[in-house]
RNA sequence: CGCGGGGUAGAGCAGAGGUAGCUCGUCAGGCUCAUAACCUGAAGGUCGCAGGUUCAAUUCCUGCCCCCGCAA
């Protein structure tokens, strides 16, 4: 009796804690697939990403190619290929390598949001539940038969951050409840519905931006969906303002995009939303209400 | 050397080569049916660290530490 030999290929935080998982499991984790070190943050320094620093440390073999194309397909050969947000597509050559073929967590319910950002794009919809999906992949993206699923609620207060982590719970329970055997995957195989498929296509700093003229639960969404990554934010007087928390407020008499009190509240469309958190460009976070302290004469003025 | 902002009182911000200031908060007292209101008073700061220039540096110069935004 031999283990089944694995490849995984990943590159997000949630990747990782899908790696974490098959290092429990009784599988042989013959190799990490991740994406290259690139420069990143002040400074433009390279980083690796989660994955490559955990692989690296816990002495497992980590490739980190530019591109899969440029490898020989007999790297390849394995039973199986499992992939977590590993931010390439594989070339079909690649899947076909291994025995089983390419078996990839996903984290929503699909075919709901395929794609790159399927917790915000579910946030930004006022979705109440996603979920994570197990599921065989083919040469589209995201579009192979559903092996296995797991559902998450999302509560009202539920930020981006938050539900990343639960999904990331989820898929490690999905990886170790269903993955193996391998040989039992075919038969739990069923495609996916092309009823209600839609993309989660990447999210932009410029799609973070906040429109006041829209209503407060939208904005509230909008908030919840891009933190802690990459910040709603606004402007004012050319500076970028960043916004973490808001709670909403009742309507009132005011156009929108007045600020309205010493708290830091707003009104927009059909309503008002108080700034809880917010953080100004070169500054920490801050209360919206620390950040009127040191700028009292916008009270009552106009974004 | 990718671009950029910043470290001054509990918080947010000004400031200028020579008593360190503003708004808010805090504390004490007063007024008020009431307060996110108002009045009076008080406490609270080695101006990030280390050098240098100077009669004099928190301010100018240099180095360092720390925090943060963009971009990727």
């Amino acid at each position: 009796m031999s283990y089944p030999n694995i490849i995984f290929m990943g590159s997000s935080s949630f990747s990782l804690e899908i790696l974490k998982e098959l290092q429990m499991m009784p599988v042989i984790l013959s190799a990490v697939y991740t994406q290259p070190e690139k420069p990143a943050g002040r400074g433009q320094q390279l980083f690796k990403n989660p994955v490559h620093l955990w692989a690296e440390a816990q002495g497992l073999s980590v490739y980190a190619p530019v591109s899969l194309r440029i490898i020989e397909q007999s790297a390849f050969c394995c039973d199986a290929l499992v992939v977590a947000a590993y931010g390439q597509l594989l070339p079909s050559c690649v899947l076909e390598a291994s025995r089983y073929g390419g078996i990839n967590i996903h984290a929503s319910l699909l075919p709901r949001w395929r794609g790159a950002a399927p917790i915000q794009w579910a946030l930004l919809a006022g979705d109440t539940q996603t979920g994570v999906t197990l599921m065989q992949m083919d040469q589209g993206l995201d579009t192979g038969a559903i092996l296995a699923t797991q559902s998450v609620a999302i509560e009202p207060e539920t930020t981006a951050g938050k539900l990343l982590e639960e999904l990331a719970t989820a898929g490690r329970q999905v990886v170790r409840e269903h993955l193996l055997p391998l040989a039992d995957l075919a038969s739990k195989a069923r495609p996916q519905p092309e009823n209600g498929a839609i993309y989660a296509h990447k999210i932009t700093s410029q799609a973070a931006r906040i429109g006041w003229e829209w209503g407060p639960v939208e904005i509230s969404r909008h908030v919840r969906a891009f933190n802690p990554t990459p910040g709603a934010w606004f402007l004012l007087k050319g500076q970028r303002i960043k916004v973490f928390k808001v709670a909403i407020m009742p309507p009132v008499e005011q156009a929108p995009g007045v600020i309205l009190d010493m708290w830091l509240t707003i009104s927009c469309a059909g309503g008002a939303v108080r700034l809880l958190e917010v953080q100004p460009e070169g500054k920490k976070r801050m209360s919206g209400e620390d950040f009127l302290r040191g700028r009292p004469h916008l009270i009552g003025k106009s974004l």
